[in-house]
DNA sequence: GCCAACGTTGGC
DNA sequence: GCCAACGTTGGC
């Protein structure tokens, strides 16, 4: 089992939003970017946690957690010519983009900030901190514990 | 295969 | 809205 970050801008897509979902479960689309893509696609299976992160919003930080429902199949949206995930170079009987399924599991009784993370030094070797940008992310067994112990009521 | 130009992400 | 960091594209 493995440990995940995932990323999501509130105003588009929020952790409300996924425990509102039916059956508190969603797909998680619209990844297009390789290096998220081959981890979707290679690492991320059924039962893996997922840290929900909210980025580009007042307060950036991991607010919950989730768990992964199904694993890598072709994302719907990369042939769909009404969405902004259409991607006119992916081929049908070779789908470039993928996606998985995600199910709401726990909030957070603390939001752990992204200013806090870059704070502690057991979590410094975080991808988050490394490499900004990247939306998909592993996590260690460790940071994942880590986070969720700074995330527990004071 | 290099690299300049351009596009996107995301914190602030 | 700015801008740094990084990813992608396309000419050569």
């Amino acid at each position: 089992m493995n440990y995940w970050l995932f990323k999501s801008e509130p105003s588009d897509f929020s952790l409300d939003d996924l425990k509102k979902s039916p059956n508190k479960t969603t797909l998680w689309e619209g990844i297009r970017n390789y290096q998220a893509r081959n981890l979707l696609r290679d690492k991320v299976k059924v039962g893996d946690g997922v840290l929900f992160y909210h980025s580009q919003c007042k307060q950036v930080g991991v607010v919950g957690t989730a768990e992964v429902v199904k694993s890598a199949y072709p994302d719907p949206f990369q042939f769909d010519k009404e969405s902004k995930y259409f991607d006119a170079k992916s081929d049908q009987s070779n789908p470039r983009w993928v996606c998985v399924d995600i199910k709401y599991e726990s909030e957070l009784a603390n939001i752990v900030t992204l200013k806090e993370i870059k704070a502690d030094k057991k979590l410094s070797e975080m991808v988050l901190v490394k490499q900004g940008r990247l939306s998909i992310q592993p996590v260690t067994k460790a940071e994942w514990n880590h986070i969720l112990k700074l995330a527990k009521p004071k």
